[in-house]
DNA sequence: CTGAAAGCGCTAACAA
DNA sequence: TTGTTAGCGCTTTCAG
């Protein structure tokens, strides 16, 4: 490979001189940065990134640490923070962790011996914050805040769930059920609550019978919805915590000869790419992915900027509701 | 950051002895190996791995280069080859080229700049051989084998377009379209040749009516099939050179009650995520995103243990038959 | 405006 | 077994 030795050499200057014009620095006289230009376009120079990093100690590279990308949720995300990581002159690694909490270790050591300027992690499960502080690198989690030094960033589940049983209330459906993710989840309790509260607020009672916690899956969401329609008073309307168990309600409906939305009301969490198939065409709470990308980048870049000062930010995105025809 | 020398420092011996030991060298002795690995876990150690890279000449990084990673598509490829790469202990970094051929040679040029080891490049359209070659790095495209000295791996379209006509005639349909995409597109060129000897060689003839081209969308399947119904003799069944196409004819048969497979049988091309949701359950030619993706990381590791020279490589990764419920 | 020289953190001869 | 030294390719003082 070309380096600015070889360029000096032909030029009959002295590498600095080359470096100097490369990076159109102004003392430079134009005749030589002409000449060094040239020539390294004649000579097709690539500068190298890894030596430029090794002295500036500044890889304009970030990472982005999800469980899977092969999940559409996480697919988007990446695209975001990869357009907007692009705008702002980084280079994005991205990095899955199959959800593994031991493999997501792994892969932040990866990256900080990669020496990235900064981290965007989306952790797999409970995380301690201790750790990654350790790292002593910027980073912006994308998780409810804790209560430690670290920047937080999320969607707002709270108000994702007010819209989204407000809706449903609105629409005229009556018994209103929850069908959930973890118990234990933060995000499963914070939409819980929210959920029990905006019933309330409606003049609602929340029915211990129409709540449901368990996996988020098709089948998860088929099965516990059905059982549900064997209680004797059964749900007129479902929220669900993510868009694949309303997929399997929805399902489970289509197969029972339930009409949706006349006798069921569904919505799901998230608006994952399927959710607008004109087959499906579910109405959600659209998680905008977009924005969270955008938005965690930026965070991040703050926080690079007044490192080792941690910013401590604590961002809440705004869900949107996307009504389709299921309610 | 801790670096070599404050190990060597504290350790009281060369840093030269504590990169020794710190790589499982065999010339150290037992006792400052301990001393120095000890040091290195209590002072937190983290080797630069951009420092390394300068010396070593190698990144141990490849670029996967693709349009568009939220793609199902490309996501699981990444995937595949995030894992296989891992395995061999290589770093992924992957690029969007967002399907503009001009931002595709920018990213190549970004990731020769980041001296990454190899790169895999799923090109976003016609593109000349001579500019990646010219970038001299080992290099596997994603695509049809061209006359060049690049290596290729792609999927078997003429197998596949045979295994779905060939289906599709034992099923007993009889008037059997081919809705393709782009028409000057290579992959449709194949397929649509493999589609009309698979025809003849079973006593069918390929009706030009039956054929058409046109956009990847799914109003584009939805459009172009509608046209068809109107024809004096309309097919039986449909070949589509997508799943989103697929998709679009599927919800032409649904608003128009034309019973599926009954009347009409589809068959799609990629196999994308939802065409396997119970709402869907579209039949399909798949390609294996996983072997793709494995066997792309393997190729270029071929090619970058024997680069300079040039593997030229031509693989072919067999699609396989999805019957579901449309055919 | 240009050159010389130091050094980023590390590996790899070559000596000792 | 260890230390010394010379780079990898580049940026950045500091002189000139």
């Amino acid at each position: 490979m070309i380096t600015i030795k070889d360029i000096a050499d032909r030029a009959g200057v002295s590498y600095a001189t080359v470096s100097r014009a490369l990076n159109n620095r102004s003392d430079v006289s134009s005749n030589t940065r002409k000449l060094i230009m040239d020539l390294a376009v004649e000579m097709g120079y690539q500068p190298n990134a890894i030596a430029r990093s090794l002295v500036k100690r500044k890889s304009m590279n970030i990472a982005l640490v999800v469980p899977d990308v092969s999940n559409p949720f996480f697919a988007d995300i990446t695209m975001a923070v990869n357009s907007a990581a692009e705008k702002a002159g980084y280079t994005t690694m991205v990095c899955n962790t199959g959800w593994d909490p031991q493999k997501e270790q792994e892969k932040l050591r990866i990256m900080v011996e990669q020496r990235v300027d900064g981290i965007i992690l989306k952790p797999t499960g409970f995380f301690k914050p201790e750790i990654l502080e350790a790292y002593n690198v910027p980073i912006i989690v994308l998780w409810h805040a804790g209560e430690d030094d670290l920047s937080y960033i999320e969607v707002d589940h709270e108000a994702g769930s007010r819209m989204a049983v407000k809706h449903l209330v609105d629409r005229g459906y009556k018994r209103i059920a929850y069908i959930g993710g973890q118990e234990t989840s933060p995000a499963n309790q914070i939409r819980l609550l929210a959920y029990q509260q905006t019933l309330q607020e409606n003049g609602l009672k929340a029915d211990p019978k129409l709540i449901s916690f368990g996996g988020f899956s098709l089948e998860s969401g088929y099965e516990r919805f059905g059982q549900m329609t064997k209680l004797q008073q059964p749900p007129d309307a479902v929220f669900c915590s993510n868009d694949i168990i309303a997929l399997g309600v929805l399902q489970y409906a289509r197969e029972h000869e339930i009409p949706v939305p006349a006798k069921l009301g569904i919505i799901g969490f998230d608006d994952i790419n399927y959710a607008s198939l004109p087959q499906i065409n579910l109405s959600t709470v659209s998680q905008p992915r977009d924005k969270l990308g955008e938005q965690a980048l930026n965070a991040l870049i703050h926080e690079m900027e007044s490192f080792p000062e941690r910013t401590r930010q604590r961002i809440l995105v705004a869900p949107e509701l996307k009504v389709r025809s299921t309610t």
